[in-house]
DNA sequence: TTGTAGGCGTTATCAC
DNA sequence: GTGATAACGCCTACAA
């Protein structure tokens, strides 16, 4: 790879003035320190040579190396990439650059990426891995890092964080089963160490108790991790440890497609047997048969807003608490929900 | 962001050594030059003031910034996160890292994207952009710089490139359309513009030709993009145009997808009215109504070997023509063909 | 085997 | 408004 080669020193050397001088001309913050007319010759020297910042030396003399460190727990999950180009599309308007760090929700490889990003230097960190409970992120607060939450929150690191409004949402998703006529409703819950998987659980518990709706044992299953893999695995097990069971509140989309395949293992149709409901509203997700019936929230516009939280905390210093934005969580009716087969008696 | 601040110096003073000394215990290429006692003193001091190499000052010193460019259409298109997982998952095991940089297949947000990496001094390129003809591409060549082709290759560059066998895949689709009984097949083509799209198509005129079958007018289209609007879009145009029509071999998934949209909007069914074939095999498309039956190859096996190729490079210099690996396509056979709804005249 | 010195390209802080 | 100078943290001839 060829440098370029062509320095801040030729430029001010083709321009007959100090380098200095070209640095301040060149640099849209300090341009005003230059008259007009020796700025004009410089930009003029700087286009007839091709003239191109060294961002790396920029870097180590600012410390700034304007690059953000993104986790996710991988990136082949749908939800992720809109949140990624969001988070990218509005870094990029500020002259930032993401790294994506996929950790396929394992904490040793979560800190192997983290501690590569630091290594390079990241001036921040968006983080949609964080568990509840995060040794890693409450070594970040300590040290004061420059952090933001994704999708899920942490308990107290003082983070600021955009989510969904999780237990909002699943409210909506298993008031809607009720409202279609089910008393035997089942939560297939996300791991409970993540705060998707505890917010939604709890909205499920609230929802049947507002109901008056009693949940049986065995009504409730845990997943290890939100896959299709862990859903079909539960979905099973639920099918299984709970006749009478007429509908499945699945804690995410994935969940709820490894549900699909549970139910169609089993010789059983949705929404005609089993009404299932999932949570995140996923792309693709409206092909599938049936078309899943799903609580959405804006993913793309959670990357902008969780970009624009942390260029603000970087800049402004943005004091005060932390803002907790959660966006606002939709029920989206599609056919993956009917009427329980046969009436449930009182 | 507090910058941790230890730096070699410190690590020196402590061992109660010189940096240059320290500098070589710790650089795993110079380890060696040192002995093992201090070579150990060193590694403890460094251990035990939490000593974090600056990976900015070393780029601008050795003129490496281990980071590779990738350009990729959009990430929201399912074909590309396996791709990059693959990519970044060979590349992480070098120590390099990637910059994602989507240009939504425009041209003017590609030179952008690629100027911007460009001045972070990226070490190479991997391109999943690319244009049979690419003004940028050529620039590139002609400036020396390490570029790698991934899916799509492009007309007398030079550069090495990873991607399926486009027409092969192509007469294996349209092949088993024919072998299902259908006469009268549309294609669904894709920009002549990328060798993609070129390629299939010529892959579906080989695989008429050889089945002795016409194509009659209207019974190929062009997609202006491989998107599922314009697979509805020209999806719908040839169920009007082409009567008897009773296959549809679409040039890539989306498109497909594009197409059961327009079938549903006709009142048709597929595979029942008309039979669909796709290219691709993306993540997902085996759970729509009906299952596609499409195209295979390794995705994310394509990301790795762009990888390893670019690396390779980089640093062997891998001298003689640039290799054009071909990844073997493999026929999908789901749901979505079946024999044509009336036997047709010969 | 280890120390010395200089510089990668830029910008911040002084002078003038 | 512009020039001089030093330093960001590291690496690498070269010397010892």
């Amino acid at each position: 790879m060829p440098d370029h080669a062509v320095t801040l020193r030729d430029v001010a050397r083709r321009a007959g003035v100090h380098p200095a001088t070209a640095s301040r001309a060149l640099n849209p913050e300090t341009r005003l320190l230059v008259s007009e007319g020796t700025a004009r010759r410089i930009a003029e020297a700087a286009a007839a040579l091709g003239y191109r910042p060294n961002a790396v030396a920029r870097s180590l003399r600012t410390r700034r190396s304007h690059t953000i460190g993104v986790l996710i727990p991988d990136l082949n999950n749908p939800l992720f990439p809109p949140m990624v180009r969001g988070l990218e599309d509005r870094l990029a308007a500020d002259g930032y650059v993401a790294l994506i760090g996929n950790t396929d929700g394992r904490a040793e490889r979560e800190r192997q990426v983290f501690e590569q990003m630091r290594a390079r230097h990241v001036d921040g960190f968006a983080v949609a891995t964080a568990h509840r409970s995060s040794p890693l992120l409450a070594q970040a607060a300590a040290e004061g890092l420059n952090v933001v939450l994704m999708n899920r929150v942490a308990d107290g690191t003082g983070f600021p964080s955009v989510s969904p409004d999780n237990e909002l949402g699943a409210r909506l998703a298993v008031g809607h089963l009720i409202a279609a006529g089910h008393h035997r409703v089942a939560h297939l819950a996300g791991p409970q160490c993540l705060s998707t998987g505890q917010s939604r659980y709890q909205g499920f518990q609230a929802a049947m108790a507002d109901a008056g709706l009693a949940v049986p044992a065995g009504c409730v299953v845990f997943a290890r991790a939100f896959s299709i893999a862990e859903g079909r695995r539960l979905g099973a097990q639920l099918l299984a440890a709970a006749p009478g069971l007429t509908a499945i509140a699945a804690a995410n989309d994935m969940l709820a497609v490894g549900c699909y395949e549970a139910l169609e293992e089993a010789g059983l149709s949705c929404p005609g047997d089993v009404s299932v409901v999932g949570f995140n509203d996923m792309p693709f997700i409206d092909r599938l048969r049936p078309p899943l019936t799903t609580v959405a929230f804006p993913h793309y516009q959670l990357g902008t807003e969780a970009a624009a939280m942390l260029l603000a905390r970087m800049s402004d210093r943005l004091p005060g608490p932390a803002p907790a934005v959660r966006l606002a969580p939709e029920l989206v009716v599609r056919g993956s929900v009917a009427a329980p087969p046969r009436p449930s008696r009182p």
